[in-house]
DNA sequence: TTACAAACCAAGCGCTTGCTTGGTAGGATC
DNA sequence: GATCCTACCAAGCAAGCGCTTGGTTTGTAA
């Protein structure tokens, strides 16, 4: 049996690293990397049962059986592009709130980052993590939720400053999921080669919380 | 070819009312409702597509084939169910809106209904409308926006209203799609028997739009 | 040159899927 | 009491699915 006395098992920045470094999404080079964005964009646009590992293959560029030397099986690619880029995505994250200095930088550095993170390169690999959860085996889903846990701890610890400083009114958990639905919901209506700008969005968004 | 010179079809309360009446979605009495509310159930907790019409058809306790006694095929089933949803909860708008004197008053409403919309009773038939939207083919997808419109409408002009007396700040669509956003995304963490009241959630979201 | 592993191919197996078919039970209508 | 219609059953077909298998190519390094 594991130790349940800590609410959640917290993964620190080391182990977020190593998984860093096995990251292979952004990849171009490695059969494994395109493998994985194709199968981003597969999914997202297709979603993830009307896929097939012969579509996949065929978009690669090779025969539907040799995906198997690379993935054990087709849930372990969606276990892969969603790992990735959670794990792409909080490196980000972890930046821009250390680049940040106040309070209301860093909430807009949070928003802006998590609006690049469904709307940018790595759109539609966060899509697929967004919405094609369900289709992960629960045992997977448990290793992708402890990884996004660090993520949402640096959203929570800094609504948390924001409501006691009075500029954030309400219940930080409350805040923190209406908020990530109105930026989750983004990449459905955004297109960021649109006359509204990325910066614009974030802007507004940062205006829904703040008072 | 159709007349063009409009920017969508428009469809009037009177055609409202008409598919109003052939609604079944919140009939038991017939087996074409019973099909319904099951669908939409097996539909929301497992999705459109790993719901197989035997797990349909044996959970409403009939055989497989005896469902395209009812429907011509499974795509229609995930019409009727969107249809049916959107429908029923847009009478109920209609009337909310109605029963509201103050501007301020009719947002909170609007907020209510559609919290209520995706949490309550039909809440398994709107997330299906809003997270199994890709699997409606496409001129399917066509007659249930045009359907949604009347709805969205209803939005769009409470929010024009507010912006002009500056109880909101901004552009109403991007406004709209951001709340849109969270209200939907509600279904996903929202339990409508915790702690949380629904008055409550109407509440704190009215706050993010209010300034 | 040989040795070896990684990357891939060609073929197809076993299973599940949406849907069809031909027929039956039961109630309403004339 | 014959006719008809709605609601269903029992059986199964054709297509598509994830995945396996045994073998071949290709790159690397001794």
């Amino acid at each position: 049996m594991e130790d349940m006395s800590h609410k959640s098992a917290r993964l620190d920045l080391d182990e977020l690293e190593s998984v860093f470094a096995a990251m292979e999404l952004t990849n171009p080079e490695s059969a494994k990397g395109r493998l994985l964005t194709m199968a981003a964009h597969l999914f997202k646009v297709r979603g993830f049962d009307r896929t097939t590992v012969r579509d996949l293959a065929s978009a690669v560029g090779i025969q539907s059986g040799s995906i198997f030397h690379h993935f054990k099986n087709k849930d372990e690619i969606l276990e892969a592009v969603m790992r990735d880029a959670i794990v792409y995505n909080t490196r980000l994250m972890i930046e821009g709130v250390k680049a940040s200095t106040t309070l209301k930088e860093q909430l807009l550095g949070l928003i802006r980052c998590e609006l690049e993170s469904i709307n940018g390169v790595t759109g539609e690999a966060m899509n697929v993590l967004v919405f094609e959860w369900r289709n992960l085996p629960e045992e997977k889903q448990r290793g992708i939720l402890e990884l996004r846990q660090y993520y949402e701890d640096l959203w929570l610890s800094a609504l948390e400053s924001a409501v006691e400083q009075g500029m954030v009114q309400g219940d930080p958990f409350v805040i923190r999921r209406l908020l990530a639905g109105s930026l989750s919901w983004s990449s459905t209506w955004y297109r960021i080669d649109g006359s509204l700008s990325l910066e614009h969005l974030a802007e507004q968004a940062l205006l829904l919380i703040l008072h």
